[in-house]
DNA sequence: AATGAATGAGAGTTCATTCAT
DNA sequence: GATGAATGAACTCTCATTCAT
């Protein structure tokens, strides 16, 4: 009744409400570490509730089936490196489309590599889901595609692209070199900075002595 | 018993091993096929049969079992695309360097969307393997890119590479970018040829305009 | 600690045992309504919960397990059918026992269909129980059995019925012709009453003409 | 080559076949006893197999799902009642209308008690299966009703049966006594046909005294 | 060489039940 | 008194594998 009863309910309701986030998202932790590792149908849900410390039945106190989770893991994957590509963008303002795709390109290798294993795991898994599970998540892929496309069409339209490349299958040639290298790319051996820069001047100005 | 019997049986002997043959054969083209449509989880044995045109018991006569099939789809496959690259390299005997690579990579590309199914089951299915399969593959494949490192690394003494170029990451990345194409590239587009082409400038001269 | 705080709690203590009450009837009723649509088997607790506006674990506040819940339902059911017939003998005090038997058809086809779940759940889901819950209830049944054999056999005694009608088996062919029309009586179509009369005159006369 | 070699064949052949319908028989067999026993969802495929004396996985080189074992014991039960119900009539052709409904009455019940579990199971169980499996199953009760509809009708037009009764219910009262005996017949204390006689002289004349 | 038939291990999923809060 | 969250046992179903024929 007195205010400091209400404000002692309220933490108490958040913890709650905490709670039970937390535990999802240490389902969806653990699910994405362990769909990137084993792919999608070698992965059981007992791995992932070892995985989380639970047991597999429950699990479907949070999700309602194993296509619900991995349809979780691939959205998040898909929004975190979009979001990132898009706020990359927006700091580069005041910068040319060159400079931008630069940018951009490091911001895709960085979330690749460097967060968590949500994009890690939607790029290794998409090729490999079944139908079902690819269709829904087809819009927000066709989405990030998209932003590739204006970038690229626009660092074209401002000359600093070759203007007889076509956009389509250049930006399917960039995102399969740099996704590809997930599954070789070594922390160890170069930084996420080092590994960006060959990228980036390998993809612009190629392999051949320019002469 | 009497020598014609034993005379019969002969060919008849022969008939049959070309027979097992021919019908292990069968079964690696289906499986080849299943496998690279489905992946190698989602692929039952009831599939393979299926399009092998017989049941899935019988398949244990010629394989010992689901694994041994993968190991030879994954074996032939790369065996395919490693023989037709080195058949090219001696074809192009008497060109340079930088023809040899731009050959070998056309050759790559041929065999991945031209020749049945086994080379792409290869590269699509490797990294969602089991370790333990893809463990007995590892041979093979360092071998293959070793091949690429010996020709790159030769196209860079000669002159034609940047020399700055790391052998390794830039192995990888052609081949993380021809690989990819596997999910993307339409024959309805472009031909191979075509393909090809696009590819060699892309990576030779990268996508800036040159100045 | 003070006489208020006494009386004061003694009305709150009362409510609580009265609330208390009234969720076991809320859940009682839910229970009732959806064993009787489901089945024992094919009803969860969740179902009940819903029905009943509380969550499923809340329940075990009230019952111990869901044959707990199934035994009160089904004793519910026969007590509130008993008593009806009960109190029907006693209101036809001064009727022959051609009369009596009437009222007490037309009672128990009320009950049936116009009272509550509790009746008809108990009817329909008998047979399908488990065999553990069914003996619990089996001396509540067999009660009302002997009410209806003393009913029939007065009736027969005092020449109303046919003199060479066994009664145990006359007993269950009624019962089982009444209990039956729960499985496809529509009150849309009679009201209890016509239904009631038509039953009385074919368990009665039969359905030969009468010549 | 020889004719005896074929002859040898087709036997061989038709052994192989006739195992494969013994064991679908056995699993039939043991499902419509253990779904008779227990009610359809209490009743495990567990409990089936090892009624059939096998496991579990087995019977889905039989059947396709649990539902289909009960869609095909359901089929199998009406048919047979409805079978014997239609070969009593044709061999009732020269008697009149309510000799054969006596007729009918005994097979109904001798289907009913002696016919193996098939016919019980489908009366015992079909109130409480899912409503998925029941609409399946509903054009043959239909049938099977509209079978007793005509000749209830017939009897009443020809005079036998009070001219008020209204057929739907009336089919509906005394399925319902028939039926429901399956509930408390004990085969011990009355062989079927002084079971079916009592039935029909009540269901006929009704239990009143006739004056 | 191939098939029919069966098996057993394990998959995803459901649910009555428990218990800290 | 009630809830959120978790558990474990059991369920239906799938599949690689085996083996008699």
């Amino acid at each position: 009744m007195s205010t400091s009863t209400v404000m002692q309910q309220k933490p108490a309701n958040e913890t709650v409400l905490r709670k039970k986030e937390r535990t999802r998202r240490t389902i969806l932790n653990a699910a994405a570490k362990v769909f990137k590792h084993l792919g999608y149908n070698a992965t059981t849900l007992k791995d992932i509730a070892e995985e989380a410390g639970l047991k597999a039945g429950s699990m479907y106190y949070h999700f309602s089936s194993k296509d619900e989770i991995m349809d979780e893991v691939l959205d998040t994957g898909l929004r975190a490196i979009s979001d990132a590509v898009n706020e990359t963008i927006e700091e580069c303002a005041d910068k040319n489309d060159k400079e931008i795709l630069e940018a951009v390109i490091q911001t895709h290798l960085r979330m690749l590599f460097l967060q968590g294993d949500y994009v890690s795991a939607n790029i290794r898994l998409y090729s490999q889901l079944p139908e079902e599970i690819r269709e829904k998540h087809q819009d927000l892929r066709r989405g990030y595609a998209k932003l590739w496309d204006r970038l690229l069409r626009k660092a074209r339209d401002s000359g600093h692209l070759r203007s007889e490349l076509e956009i389509t299958p250049l930006r399917q040639f960039i995102l399969g070199a740099l996704n590809w290298s997930i599954e070789w790319y070594d922390i160890e051996n170069y930084t996420v900075e080092e590994f960006s820069e060959k990228a980036i001047k390998l993809i612009g100005h190629g392999m051949y002595t320019s002469d």
